[in-house]
DNA sequence: CTTGAAAAGAACTGCCT
DNA sequence: AGGCAGTTCTTTTCAAG
């Protein structure tokens, strides 16, 4: 698909604040209403524009602790891959779970209340599961997002 | 702050997604139109709900690859800190930037256009940039988001 | 907590340039 | 592609039980 500058400038903008609404987005870029809805709309359809996803503070639900994990199959077959991940899948302390090429073959992102819950889910129900190899984990500190070169 | 199973319900319901009206969200649980409103509008003011997200699909921008970076650095004091976190968010390719505590010291989320792009960025940018020792990185086959324990 | 109503605003449609 | 006008839906606030 392709997108002008005002197409560009309607992501920069949303990137920013999901919550506005078509009007205040087209004043801001000198377009009306409709046009900036329609816009919007061509962008959603043509798949650019996935959706919203809601954002929820985790500490403030008691989370305080958030571990990246490493984690290397020992046993890599087809069906291997696909257990361990509906088994992993299947842990509610874990938020993502990425499929990944190199020292590692996935990436988790792991919620808990603080480390020794941390502790608990990673010795009862992660190093349990089926194919478990080496596993490395990283806290998290703090964190930034930015707008990256997508809305550019 | 204090959640009942309500708010819970709410909060799963909109996680799944975000876009829904509150009379339809009121409608699944058994709840009146304003009441629905008033209970988001609290978790929004309790800072449950951080707010909604734009999801933008980078494929179909034409990034069709994600890398993820785990950078350890050589020198650590709390300027070189600082400094490698400015210069690092300053690159456009750089999605999020997570400071860690572990075997890396930051693990930072990458994209580009396809390896010959990500080799580019990773030589002329990144191994370039002040203090950077080690850099592990790790290709994106797929991903997973999961809805975690936030919600229930 | 509920229902009902009313006002404001946002989203969506059709027509025209 | 864009704007204008009108319709529909949602959000928001209010009154009252």
């Amino acid at each position: 698909m392709t997108l002008d500058e005002t197409d560009r400038a309607i992501l920069r903008a949303l990137a920013q604040n999901a919550d506005q609404s078509t009007s205040r987005l087209g004043q801001k870029l000198g377009l009306s209403q409709p046009a900036t809805w329609r816009r919007i709309k061509r962008l959603q359809e043509a798949g650019v524009i996935a959706g919203r996803r809601l954002m929820l503070d985790s500490a403030s639900l008691g989370f305080g602790v958030t571990v990246f994990l490493g984690v290397k199959l020992a046993t890599k077959g087809r069906v291997s891959l696909e257990d361990f991940e509906r088994a992993i899948g299947a842990i509610p302390e874990v938020q993502t779970v990425e499929h990944v090429l190199g020292l590692y073959d996935y990436r988790v992102r792991v919620i808990a209340r603080d480390l020794a819950d941390f502790e608990r889910v990673l010795r009862r129900r992660i190093m349990t599961l089926p194919g478990v190899g080496d596993v490395e984990a990283n806290v998290l500190l703090s964190e930034e997002r930015l707008s990256g070169p997508l809305e550019q």
